[in-house]
RNA sequence: GCCCGGGUGGCGGAACGGUAGACGCAGAGGACUCAAAAUCCUCCGCUGGCAACAGCGUGCGAGUUCGAGUCUCGCCCCGGGCACCA
């Protein structure tokens, strides 16, 4: 070795240790998992990334960083870590920048993908590269096609004919959960209402499991209670209210005239209702349906039926966001009654767009002297307002107060017959056992959580496997006919036609019907990404398998996953419709389990110098320039340091430098270590405190704290003059390998170790050594600290009182006898001198 | 309106009910250097004080406690989820 060659061996190059490190994990297989034999498996997944244009954001090196580190530290721990790799490529976000550019984004995906796994093996994580997928890639989405075939097989798939969000911008159809406040969430637009036949999932059959299963999650209190908003779990009761009482009571059957001029089967005009407060049925001065109810027609009398053919024409006219966001009410008399149940007194039945068929039964009791819509609708129209729960200080003008239980003077119910002065709650129990008991109604619960519309009128995604004949009807695509492949075509371009660019590819749609041979028709709707991301986790292990969407055994072993890390964005739509694939095959007898993520820890969001990130602010942190400039175990380091993980934090440049002069002090200092002589006591001491607390934080995902005591230890490890000891080293090299792998490794060869260090497990701190030998407790009197005292961890309290009034500045403040000790042992001391 | 987070120095952030501000950035002073960078050392919440030290201090107001950033109650503000959902 010359001279230069070993000055230049010195000194840290991130870049040149980085690429060795790189090439020989790639060479060496250092990041193969042996899925089918490894043992002590555990399987650490991070939210798989929508490969961009524009390369790797700084939020998903943020994500894959963390679950990196978790990986890496299981790994020490002595598990068969499998930590894979892949790209949710399908989707409207490909789609459309394929559509800016005008090239199809069969050629575009290929291309950033390549980009992304640059950038992912640059920044050093332990991906094994043999298990890599993309849900755009054949081999993947024929299984998922395979998925859509079970639950249609299963009649969890059905079609309907529904209103949907239509972006006339992006000319499609999009999911509730595309539409923030009334507008397209890709593009701005207004979105507008349409009619189109869809298929469904049926999710809302899984609604009580889904959320009840939330309850034993280890999960992210954040994720689970936006899963419990968006499920939205209400109890309550459905009440009949029967216009055939009414009709009997009036003697006029003919109020009611049928516009076929038949007269209807009486016993068909009930009007089921949804109320969540059955408690206020006397107050319930009259009904309100949907303007879209199926009764309407039947029940509304001639006089009445040209308002209400107009009011029901202007509401379906009206887009979702202005029937939505409006606060004055509207309304229609339909002419006709109903008897409330309760008080047996014949009530109006209006129409009006505050009721939605969507949710319960489409229908309302209206109680406007406790529900504030009631209330406005009411006061606009001038409907009667009756009061019916009292609690005190209120009277009639002060109709909306919620009701309370839990106070001396709960309130209750008033008005209301034989249930008057009952509480709420008791009231609520014994209304529904009385309606039950009646046949007028019983009590239901009802979820907010819609079905889970699949089709998407567009060309990037699975073709959805069906076959139409029209002697046969609908046919699933045989699964030995899987997949099916979507199209390469010239024009891509949605219309407006409501149908996806696949309905003009006729040579493409064209096939035999699979069942009788006839001529059939393809469905020509794709399906939506999230069912793409609904079921990777369990592809992953089984990757290059094409006879199984996944291998049983293979499933067993590495499922559910042991830790799953992603961000908040996809609380509830991909991990809902995640947690519903997994029960359905769970059911279908499939997979074992029921629940697809034992732990999820949502990581928080990076911002810049405060601000959000963004494109036009110009503040975007570009990863790779940052490697370039500090390498990837300075960038890993301090994104991991910038604040605690599952908050996020502030990024700021500046800070970089400490965290690179943390590690620069590492590689100097283990490079200037010694074997020879003794490590010092006090600095051995120190290293199995941080060996303690380091392996504390990890798994918590406390990585700003763990690398603070890694900080904290090397000021005591450079602290005087000495060159440190190899062992004072090389412990801390072990605990820094997660988050700077390239630089652990280097550091780990030079020590002489043949193997990486990540095979090289974790060191264990010696509980002696970690514990003082001396503590600083605080000493207070009165409450109030006034000096601090050393002692030895397990003094006597006499011991030190002792100690702490040889301090004159404590002794001046305790003028008169203790009135009373408190002493914790290794933490303080506090004197209680009587008050003066 | 309901449901989750959160509010601590100039900044990012630490803190089993027990010395508030660890660790890092920025800043100030010093050493080394012809100089700069890098590196190393010291200081660094506010007010008063030469100092010892004292008083004040974790969004606001009460409370519990020997002791509250932390627990309880009532508010304010910021971020996120849901929302004419009956």
């Amino acid at each position: 070795m010359t001279d230069t060659a070993s000055v230049a061996a010195d000194t840290y190059d991130a870049t040149s240790i980085e690429r060795k490190w790189q090439a020989r994990w790639e060479r060496d297989g250092t990041n193969h998992t042996d899925v089918q034999a490894g043992v002590r498996p555990y399987y650490t997944l991070m939210m798989f990334p929508y490969p961009s244009a524009e390369g790797l954001h700084v939020g998903n090196l943020f994500a894959f960083t963390g679950n990196d580190i978790h990986g890496r530290f299981q790994r020490q721990q002595g598990h068969t870590v499998f930590e894979p790799f892949g790209y949710d490529a399908f989707g409207i976000h490909s789609e459309n920048y394929a559509l800016k550019i005008g090239v199809n984004p069969m050629q575009l995906i290929p291309r950033n993908i390549d980009n992304f796994r640059r950038q992912v093996k640059r920044a050093g994580i332990m991906i094994d590269w043999r298990y890599e997928l993309s849900t755009t890639d054949p081999s993947y989405y024929k299984w998922t096609q395979w998925l859509f075939l079970q639950l249609f097989k299963r009649g969890l798939a059905y079609k309907k004919r529904a209103a949907v969000n239509w972006c006339p911008v992006d000319k499609t159809v999009l999911a509730n959960e595309q539409v923030i406040a009334g507008e397209c969430e890709r593009c701005g637009a207004k979105v507008e209402q349409r009619l189109l036949e869809q298929w469904f999932f049926r999710i809302t059959d899984y609604a009580g499991r889904l959320l009840e299963n939330l309850d034993r999650l280890d999960w992210s209190e954040s994720t689970k209670a936006a899963q419990r908003n968006w499920i939205g779990r209400s109890e309550g009761a459905e009440i009949v209210f029967r216009v055939q009482d009414y009709l009997e009571l009036a003697g006029a059957a003919t109020v009611i005239p049928e516009s076929t001029g038949e007269l209807p089967a009486p016993d068909l005009i009930d009007i089921r209702v949804f109320t969540t407060r059955p408690d206020t049925i006397f107050g319930a001065t009259y009904l309100v349906l949907a303007p879209e109810h199926p009764l309407v027609d039947r029940l509304t009398t001639d006089d009445q039926r040209t308002s209400v053919a107009e009011y029901r024409a202007s509401a379906a006219k009206k887009d979702i966001v202005s029937r939505k966001v409006t606060k004055e009410k509207t309304g229609v008399f339909t002419g006709a009654y109903a008897i409330n149940p309760a008080t047996s007194q014949p009530i109006p039945i209006w129409v009006a767009d505050y009721v939605l068929m969507e949710y319960g039964t489409g229908a309302i009791m209206a109680v406007p002297g406790h529900d504030e819509r009631d209330f406005s609708f009411a006061t606009t129209f001038g409907l009667p307002i009756v009061r019916v729960v009292a609690g005190h200080g209120e009277n009639e003008h002060t109709p909306l107060a919620e009701p309370y239980e839990d106070s001396e003077d709960p309130a209750r119910l008033v008005n209301s017959g034989p249930f008057s002065g009952l509480k709420v709650s008791e009231a609520k129990h014994a209304i529904v056992d009385w309606i039950e008991e009646h046949q007028r109604g019983r009590g239901v619960t009802n979820y907010r959580l819609h079905d889970w519309c699949i089709s998407r009128q567009r060309y990037w995604g699975p073709p959805i496997p069906i076959i139409y004949c029209d002697k046969c009807g609908t046919v699933p695509v045989p699964e030995t006919d899987l997949p099916v492949e979507l199209p390469e075509v010239e024009d891509f371009r949605p219309d407006d036609s409501g149908v996806s660019p696949l309905a003009r590819v006729e040579s493409w749609y064209r096939v035999k019907c699979p069942s009788c041979g006839g001529m059939g028709r393809r469905e020509t709707d794709v399906s939506d990404t999230f069912l793409d991301s609904s079921w990777y986790f369990l592809r992953y292990p089984s990757v290059g398998r094409d006879d199984v969407a996944f291998d049983a055994a293979l499933t067993e072993k590495w499922l559910p996953v042991d830790s799953y890390i992603g961000g908040n964005e996809h609380a509830v739509l991909h991990m809902l419709y995640s947690r519903f694939i997994t029960m359905v095959l769970h059911d279908a007898g499939l997979v074992s389990f029921d629940e697809p993520f034992i732990r999820f820890r949502a990581h928080g969001t990076i911002v810049r110098d405060g601000a959000k990130m963004s494109k036009s602010r110009g503040n975007v942190v570009v990863p790779d320039e940052y490697i370039d400039r500090w390498g990837a175990d300075s960038f890993r380091t301090y994104l991991m340091f910038l604040g605690p993980y599952e908050e996020g934090g502030d990024f700021q440049d500046k800070s970089i430098s400490g965290v690179k002069r943390f590690l620069d002090r590492l590689w100097s200092s283990a490079l200037d270590s010694r074997r020879t002589g003794k490590p010092d006591v006090a600095v051995m001491r120190k290293l199995h405190k941080t060996i303690r607390k380091v392996g504390e934080d990890v798994p918590k995902l406390s990585y700003n704290t763990a690398i603070a005591a890694m900080m904290e230890y090397m000021n005591v490890l450079r602290a005087g003059e000495r060159s440190p000891h190899r062992d004072e080293v090389e412990p801390l090299v072990q605990l820094v390998a997660p988050f700077a792998p390239h630089m652990a490794e280097e550091i780990w060869e030079r020590f002489g170790h043949k193997r990486s260090i990540l095979d090289s497990g974790w060191p264990e701190f010696d509980p002696d050594l970690a514990a003082d030998e001396l503590v600083t407790i605080a000493v207070q009197v009165g409450g109030k600290t006034r000096g601090t005292v050393q002692v030895t961890p397990d003094a006597t309290q006499d011991a030190a009182v002792a100690a702490a009034l040889a301090d004159p500045n404590i002794a001046r403040f305790v003028t008169t006898d203790p009135s009373r000790v408190v002493y914790v042992k290794g933490r303080l001391l506090n004197i209680v001198v009587a008050a003066k």
